[in-house]
DNA sequence: CTGTATCCAGTCGGATACTG
DNA sequence: CAGTATCCGACTGGATACAG
């Protein structure tokens, strides 16, 4: 699928932005329910994406996730083990054993959407430096 | 932006292991510098991407920009914008007229990080529901 | 027209202590 | 082990008024 791009004298008008295809809805009714704001805001936590790639991983239990982020704090990662289960991206297995264990795992839900998010990353390991850049050009 | 686009490599069946690609720095002292983590709380508050839409689109003035997104305050505009050109994103050009006018525009790095939030928004578009699903399903 | 300054409610996220 | 409960500072985002 790649587009020829021969010498058409584009008017520039539209630049080469394939991101014009990016259908987001502007005006005011649609946007409080407009998805990709609702998965960015979700996704755009501190640690959300973090607790996504580990499961991506791999399955771990509660006591792994906390080792494995470090700096997270059991609030915060029961917060966002349970917005993330809310959401049907991670399952959680309870084991009635004693003391109980429960393991997390991604759905598929969650497996796809580290799909988009890996493009992201790729974008910010490649562009990062220039926005550190533009930030120490200023302020 | 000279670059030919090459439109977003049409994903041939993405295997769900795809996902473990996913670089991020997970150990405790990195993550605080993880450009992903940093993009992504760039991104995930209300209005960002919103307003990189609309530039993507066209330039536009301030008012303009107001006016298109109808529900944001003037305060929450400014803020925002200032925050998209800090990080290089959007470009600032007043033009000396009485009362001053300023155009606001992508950068070429807004421009780019388009394409991956595109990739989001379709992800958003396909699975949104699913999530909605999910949270019905629940509370 | 393009902002800035204030105020204010709500949320995010950390620290700490306690429980089945 | 896997949480819950409480408190608290910091930040987000809206409303309003004012200014160059």
């Amino acid at each position: 699928m790649s587009v020829p791009h021969t010498a058409v004298p584009a008017p520039a008008a539209v630049p080469t932005v394939l991101a014009a295809d990016l259908a987001l809805p502007v005006t005011g009714a649609d946007r409080a329910a407009c998805p990709t704001t609702d998965v960015l805001r979700r996704v755009g936590d501190k640690w959300s994406v973090l607790v996504l790639v580990l499961l991506g991983r791999a399955p771990r239990r509660f006591s792994e996730l906390q080792r494995a982020v470090e700096d997270i704090s059991q609030r915060m990662l029961t917060r966002t083990l349970r917005a993330l289960e809310h959401d049907g991206l991670v399952s959680r297995t309870v084991f009635p054993t004693v003391p109980a264990t429960v393991e997390y795992a991604l759905t598929e839900l969650g497996q796809s959407l580290l799909v988009p998010l890996s493009a992201l990353a790729d974008w910010s390991a490649v562009h990062g430096p220039a926005i550190q850049a533009a930030r120490r050009a200023q302020g």
